[in-house]
RNA sequence: CGGGGUGUAGCGCAGUGGCUAGCGCGCUUCGUUCGGGACGAAGAGGUCGGAAGUUCGAAUCUUCUCACCCCGACCA
């Protein structure tokens, strides 16, 4: 592709919207062009950079047994409504009628037309394990669109769903995807995380998420770096060390004024955080629930969210507080009443704790559980953090920031059940075709790998998803030795396979050159000039390479291909 | 949905009631230049997001509306 052919243009300033790396290199760089908030088009760089990702995607799901398909975007909503998925998706469900006023949808995910698929096609033991995949586009109407491709309201998803007639079957299912995905992230040149996660509302038990570390990421993933121990942060679990052991003494009532938070509380008191119990209260499907967690912890609001089977989860309005008639800043459990109470485990952590007394300006030493206060459930809502120690070595556990580009999880037979999908076993017994769902955002891996590979100059393309492999630049092309050979080059390099982008403008300055070909961060840059030329030598450099190394015309293509294979 | 912000040329911005709306970049033509974002000359390019209102007069004031961005609850 020569460079005065292409549609894009690079841009010489940053664009002011834009604040995470990827969103504003892919901007400045000419890959993406904004239609409306969370939709773009991709323009020749980037879509060839997705096409590339895509065929990695394609070869290593075929390689692991699944099979391509194809489903439609455009759904009738009667479909969602009988998996009761209209309502769980909500506001994120994009809808719309057809001509005589039919409800439709535009699918956000296709759990419930594969299921249907596989409902016709199979009716025995013997048609499974299947495994079906697509690459094609999906709408969530996300509630806030951002961060350019990270987070989209239209985009191309990898999705692919086991069948299995057991429990074993669909663990190798599950395995033979995450191999696929260890091979996909790794063909790509990128580091990728694979963390336990929460399974969400339908999910069954084995939940994991392919996190891209890189510091502007929306997750946190827990890792261990002694057992390497890996789990998002709202599923991550860590041992709460426990206080020295004490006498219980009697409870203690002590004024506070002004006394509000913990960390006053602690201070007024002289006593480390830990010695206190934190009251937090929420709102889950419109009732108040009083949450206790040892002061020094913070609450997990997705495990919360689990333990209380509620839908909705939010921290409880101070309208909500007062008509509950808890009092912020000293609040404790002892002696509430008629509101659901939940409490970590961390609060048995640790005796003689210090804790709100329900009035004004008043806090109680001492309190104890069970001896002082009753709760309705006790169970892990803690948030785990790094410093704690791992659950399962004793290590000190570490957090990484990431993206995440892939999420893989065991559904078991909620869809199948909800649509018949059944099969007959060997004993003709009806059972229901075990599930599970695997994706990948096809659009968020290419920016993750910006976001994770560039520099103050722009983007450094992992090799095997760039765009191109070599920028051709050349320099003075009105000299016309410079342009022969430079012409030369490039027929020279595509004859032989290397996918080439040429910068021939005629009148750009070297420092405009030089600065494109950094931001466009193509693996290998070659330079083309009349002080090369008179030296008999091309010059290539890697785009993260400290200095130019010089060639011989003849051998630039066995250079080029030595470059791409060390990159 | 709550909070904060922005809509003026392709891009970035200035312009708080008074002449024909301006600057930088980019773009066109000609010439010079050519190793890290060159220079000169001459040009093209605008429903000032939209609607209604106030006024002799509105980019500017009022009301409504739409869009986009950023911060929080969701997800690939």
């Amino acid at each position: 592709m020569r460079l005065t052919q292409l549609v894009s243009k690079t841009l010489r300033a940053d664009p002011p919207e834009a604040e995470t790396a990827s969103h504003r290199l892919m901007v400045k760089a000419g890959l993406i062009h904004q239609v409306a908030a969370g939709v773009y088009a991709y323009l020749p760089l980037a879509w060839r950079s997705l096409r590339k990702i895509e065929n990695i995607i394609r070869q290593e799901m075929d390689a692991a047994g699944s099979q391509e398909i194809l489903m439609p975007t455009l759904q009738p909503t009667e479909l969602w409504e009988q998996t009761g998925r209209r309502a769980a998706f909500g506001a994120n469900l994009f809808e719309l009628e057809d001509r005589r006023n039919r409800p439709m949808v535009l699918a956000p995910t296709h759990e419930e037309v594969v299921t249907n698929i596989v409902k016709s096609n199979v009716q025995s033991y013997r048609d499974l394990p299947v495994i079906l995949y697509q690459i094609q586009t999906k709408f969530r109407d996300e509630p806030r669109p951002r961060a350019g491709l990270i987070r989209v309201r239209e985009f191309a998803m990898k999705d692919a769903y086991s069948f299995n007639s057991d429990d074993a079957s669909l663990d190798a299912s599950y395995q033979a995807m995450a191999q696929a995905y260890r091979n996909i992230y790794r063909r790509c040149n990128l580091p990728v995380l694979m963390a336990e996660a929460d399974s969400g509302a339908i999910g069954g038990k084995d939940s994991h998420e392919f996190i891209l570390p890189t510091p502007t990421g929306e997750d946190t993933v827990i890792t261990c770096p002694g057992c390497g121990y890996t789990a998002n942060a709202e599923k991550a679990t860590a041992v709460v060390p426990a206080l020295e052991p004490e006498l219980e003494l009697p409870l203690e009532e002590v004024s506070t004024p002004g006394v509000k938070t913990i960390a006053a509380l602690a201070e007024f008191l002289d006593i480390p955080e830990a010695k206190t119990l934190k009251a937090v209260f929420y709102s889950g499907d419109g009732a108040v629930i009083f949450v206790t967690i040892r002061g020094d912890l913070e609450v997990n609001e997705v495990k919360l969210k689990n333990a209380l089977h509620v839908n909705e989860l939010r921290l409880a309005t101070d309208e909500e507080v007062r008509a509950a008639g808890l009092v912020a800043g000293s609040a404790s459990p002892i002696g509430i009443e008629g509101i659901r109470r939940v409490a970590d485990p961390s609060i048995t952590a640790g005796s003689n704790f210090a804790v709100g007394a329900n009035r004004e300006d008043t806090h109680l030493r001492n309190a104890n559980y069970p001896r002082d206060f009753d709760v309705d459930d006790l169970t892990d809502i803690a948030l785990a953090q790094p410093g704690q120690a791992c659950a399962i070595c004793g290590a000190t556990l570490e957090a990484t920031r990431g993206v995440e580009v892939g999420h893989i999880f065991k559904l078991g037979t909620f869809f199948s059940e909800t649509l018949g999908a059944m099969y007959l076993d060997q004993n003709g017994q009806q059972q229901p075709i075990i599930m599970g769902c695997y994706g990948i955002g096809v659009g968020r891996l290419l920016a993750a790998a910006i976001e994770q590979n560039h520099d103050d100059k722009g983007m450094v393309f992992p090799a095997p998803i760039a765009p191109y492999q070599v920028h051709l630049v050349g320099l003075n092309l009105n000299d016309q030795e410079v342009s022969t050979a430079s012409e030369e080059l490039y027929r020279q390099l595509w004859d032989n396979g290397i996918e080439t982008l040429f910068d021939d403008r005629l009148d750009q300055a070297p420092g405009v050159k030089f600065n494109d070909a950094d931001l466009m961060g193509l693996p290998v840059r070659l330079v083309v000039s009349p002080r090369n030329l008179a030296a008999g030598v091309v010059e290539i450099k890697g785009r993260t390479d400290d200095h130019a190394e010089q060639v011989p015309p003849e051998g630039v293509v066995e250079a080029v291909s030595a470059k791409l294979r060390a990159a």
